[in-house]
DNA sequence: GCAAGGTC
């Protein structure tokens, strides 16, 4: 039996159907799919693994302790590195000697100056993919003939180096060989079995160098920065080649803003509208689109000032073309998609979930150009029949000429991300439906024509001051009409000939300044990324993912946090190398000369350790003075206002005691001040207006709920801007049936701000409701059709919602909530799934809350 | 409790 070893499993299904006589059957080994087939009469098998199944790690005794973690405690109380086995340790740091321990360092210090063992420490490789490598080696020990056949490409090398040494491990004497391909079609796949190369060490020693490189300076700087100042559990502060390479572009984009000087400029500009018709008013600005000079400005001005007609001097009319876009590839469509509001990391999740529903291609791709082997009109066909949404485009498109754009970069291993036109999109949740739909109308744009857009520019005469006005029509739709993310609305002028006069009002002259550079987008970030060769198309986003989630930055547009900030400028100063993105050009030249035998992995490997340990003198002897800068940061990170009662900072804080959180004042103990963090939001600060609460003095702040509009409010819960007198909403039919009376009353909680509906006799009934957080409460007297339960409205910036305030309601159930967003469910407050005791089952009280949670 | 690179 032949055992072809395939990069992912998709990649392993088309092989097996390329080289198959007839088709293949799949089968399972343990919980993981292959492909059984016949070539010529004999049997072979093919497999997918999930990438990289060995991880390189140091090994468990070499400075990690399982208990201890990053250290070690002896028993007599010394702090010491996990014993480093004799043999393992390189120099110039000699285990035996622990050059470091010599001039007596305290506890808090030892950390810090453990990193040079860490820095020669050996590499081994772990298995990351059990369940693969299981299955790996069961189908190895009945194969007569080995196959690598992972993607071409030094990932790919690598990759099949790894499996092969998983082969060997229960096949040593078995032949293998290398299947090279670069793209997942017939002719290419059968020329490379039929021409069948050996394995590329080279090349898979150079991917290995890149692999240790990465852990070494990654796990040596961000122990040191975790460990300069420990900040508890679940507060490390990592670095790595390309993370933060990546957080200094966004510091340096900060910098900059804080950098810019604004400078004064004063724009004139008014309405005009045709004679007599209001309905056509425009906008209108002076030919000057910006004075410089204040008293330039302001003569002009007075001439114009309170003018009430002008008179149209010039009509010109240029119609520009618009072409459609190229395919997507993951970087554009990350771009695109975060325009729309849908992160990076988000877009990658969904689009991995739509490709394994079958609905889009792989989405992880360089190409941005079809292969003439896709059909694309049986594609534009699926869609059709699959989508009414789009049928009349689809129908449009394939009775047009069907000319595909070309992007820059032509890869033949994938094609560009499309939809497969297969499967039904209503069977999307939210989420994917959206991102579906993206994908869908940007693969119809790339096969229509440009849409053409008329500009009408008018020169106008106000009081012998020029003005103009400028409309954008679009007159042929063409690909827009498949296409329509980002289009500007139309700015219609109404018909106007040279001569007309026209009305001319609100002519202002309005004081402005210029804008420092903006902070970037996530999707430009992506792009910027790419440009600076940055990470890869599968890491970018994950990457980005991670510097949010270890807290250098926040918000989108992205801003760095002061601990982002001061990593940055630690680094800069103490380890240069690992900021820029010439550690990764570097990177790439050692590389590319280990692949072509130039140069050795070790060589390359060690050279880069000493480089890193050259480092390492002077990031230890800064270590406290990191230490401290991290601290005021993070401090500086958790402030959300000044005390009302000390004037020092207030900040998010952990109790220590219920390890919940709380917002304090720094000034503790002398001061005591504190406030509840309201629940179920993000907390941030109020500069300058609105930062101080005009009723109580204490800081207002700002709320960014999850996926919903951020919101301000006073943090003193006892405020009278917080306050709401209870409110009678209805009777507890509980106590009704029991012959009690209870009322229904709508509370806020002091402490927490939840609010909630409980019985008057809720020790006896267990009734109780949770409310939306926000939006003033009214009652209606009224009870629910299905449940019985009252009926509440509640005031919300879209309107008055009615609802019944019974989570568990039948009418509810009906239409489960999808997804945290949905509407119902989620407002009201279950989606979270807190405690609370059913009003219709008052003795179930677990079972029936739940249905509704997931 | 570390990175970045694959992919699930």
């Amino acid at each position: 039996m032949k055992l072809v070893i395939a990069e992912k499993n998709i990649a392993a299904q088309k092989i097996a159907q390329l080289l198959a006589d007839g088709k293949p059957k799949t089968d399972k080994v343990y919980n993981t799919q292959v492909y059984r087939f016949t070539v010529q009469g004999e049997d072979w098998v093919s497999m997918g693994l999930a990438g990289h199944i060995l991880a390189p790690d140091f090994p468990d005794e070499v400075l990690f302790d399982k208990k201890q973690g990053w250290y070690s405690v002896t028993e007599d109380g010394e702090v010491l590195p996990a014993d480093v086995p004799d043999g393992l340790a390189r120099p110039p740091y000699d285990t035996k000697r622990k050059p470091f321990l010599a001039n007596g360092i305290n506890i808090k210090g030892w950390k810090v100056e453990s990193l040079p063992y860490l820095t020669w420490a050996p590499i081994i490789k772990k298995p990351a993919e059990k369940e693969i490598i299981r299955v790996l080696k069961n189908l190895a020990k009945k194969a007569d003939h080995v196959i690598i056949a992972t993607d071409f490409d030094r990932e790919g090398e690598l990759i099949g180096s790894d499996a092969l040494n998983c082969v060997r491990e229960v096949a040593p004497d078995v032949p293998t060989s290398r299947a090279r391909y670069s793209a997942l079609i017939k002719g290419e796949v059968t020329a490379a079995f039929d021409n069948l190369v050996s394995l590329d060490q080279d090349l898979a020693d150079a991917g290995e160098s890149r692999q240790y490189i990465d852990l070494i300076w990654g796990a040596v700087l961000t122990r040191y920065l975790t460990l300069a100042r420990f900040g508890g559990f679940g507060n490390v502060r990592s670095a790595g080649r390309v993370q933060t390479p990546t957080l200094a572009l966004v510091v340096e984009r900060e910098r900059e803003r804080m950098a810019f000087v604004p400078e004064d400029y004063w724009q004139i500009r008014g309405v005009g509208a045709a004679q007599g018709q209001p309905e056509t008013a425009f906008k209108m600005s002076h030919a000057t689109a910006r004075f410089t000079d204040r008293a330039a400005a302001e003569t002009a001005f007075s001439h114009v000032d309170g003018a009430t007609t002008g008179t149209i001097t010039a009509v010109s009319k240029r119609s520009r073309k618009q072409q459609p876009p190229t395919p997507f590839n993951t970087t554009s469509l990350q771009a695109a998609a975060a325009a729309e509001g849908v992160s990076p990391a988000r877009t990658m999740r969904i689009a991995e979930s739509l490709y394994m529903a079958g609905f889009i291609s792989y989405p992880r791709v360089d190409n941005t150009v079809y292969p003439r082997t896709l059909d694309i009109a049986g594609i534009v066909d699926g869609l059709s029949s699959n989508s009414p949404a789009l049928r009349p485009v689809c129908q449009k498109v394939l009775s047009g000429p069907m000319k595909p754009t070309r992007g820059k970069t032509e890869t033949t291993d994938h094609p560009p991300i499309h939809p497969t036109g297969q499967g039904d999109p209503e069977t999307l949740d939210g989420g994917q439906k959206k991102l579906y739909m993206l994908i869908a109308r940007r693969f119809l744009a790339t096969l229509m024509g440009p849409a053409t857009i008329e500009n009408t520019k008018l020169s106008i005469d106000v009081s012998g001051e020029p003005f103009t006005a400028s409309g954008d029509v679009l007159v042929d739709a063409g690909f827009r009409e498949a296409y329509p993310y980002g289009l500007k609305r139309d700015e219609q002028l109404p018909p106007l000939a040279e001569g007309d006069a026209i009305d001319v009002s609100d002519i202002k002259l309005e004081a402005k300044q210029t804008e420092p550079p903006a902070r970037y987008s996530q999707g430009r970030l992506v792009q910027e990324m790419e440009k600076r060769g940055l990470g890869t198309k599968s890491t970018r986003a994950s990457i980005i993912e991670r510097l949010y989630q270890v807290r250098y930055l926040k918000n989108d547009p992205i801003e760095p946090s002061q601990l982002g900030m001061a990593i940055v400028d630690a680094l800069h100063e103490f380890a240069p190398r690992i900021t820029t993105p010439e550690m990764t050009s570097e990177l790439e030249d050692d590389m590319t000369h280990v692949a072509a035998g130039a140069d050795t992995q070790e060589h390359v490997v060690e050279h880069s350790r000493a480089l890193l340990a050259g480092m390492l003198d002077t990031l230890i002897a800064h270590k406290d003075d990191l230490g401290e800068a991290i601290a005021d940061a993070v401090t500086a990170d958790a402030k959300v206002g000044t005390c009302p009662k000390c004037g020092k900072d207030l900040v998010m804080k952990t109790s220590a005691k219920t390890r919940g959180s709380f917002i304090g004042c720094m000034g503790w103990p002398e001061c005591d001040v504190t406030y509840p963090v309201p629940s179920g939001v993000k907390v941030s600060p109020i500069e300058g207006e609105g930062a101080v609460c005009p009723e109580c003095g204490a800081p207002r702040i700002k709320c960014q709920p999850f996926r919903q509009k951020a919101y301000e409010v006073c943090v003193n819960p006892k405020c009278p801007t917080n306050f709401e007198p209870d409110l009678v909403v209805g009777e507890c039919r509980v106590c009704a049936e029991a012959g009690r009376h209870g009322e229904l009353v709508a509370h806020k909680s002091e402490r927490s701000g939840k609010r909630f509906i409980r019985c008057t006799n809720y020790d006896e009934c267990g009734v109780s409701y949770p409310l939306p957080a926000r939006g003033k409460l009214e009652a209606t007297g009224e009870v629910c059709e299905h449940c019985g339960a009252p009926v509440v409205v509640v005031q919300t910036a879209r309107g008055p919602w009615r609802i019944c305030v019974n989570m568990d309601c039948p009418d509810k159930e009906k239409k489960p909530a999808r997804g945290r967003g949905a509407r119902g469910a989620a407002k009201g407050g279950s989606a979270k799934g807190g405690t609370r005791k059913s009003a219709a089952k008052p003795g179930a009280k677990k079972t029936a809350a739940k249905k509704t949670t997931k």
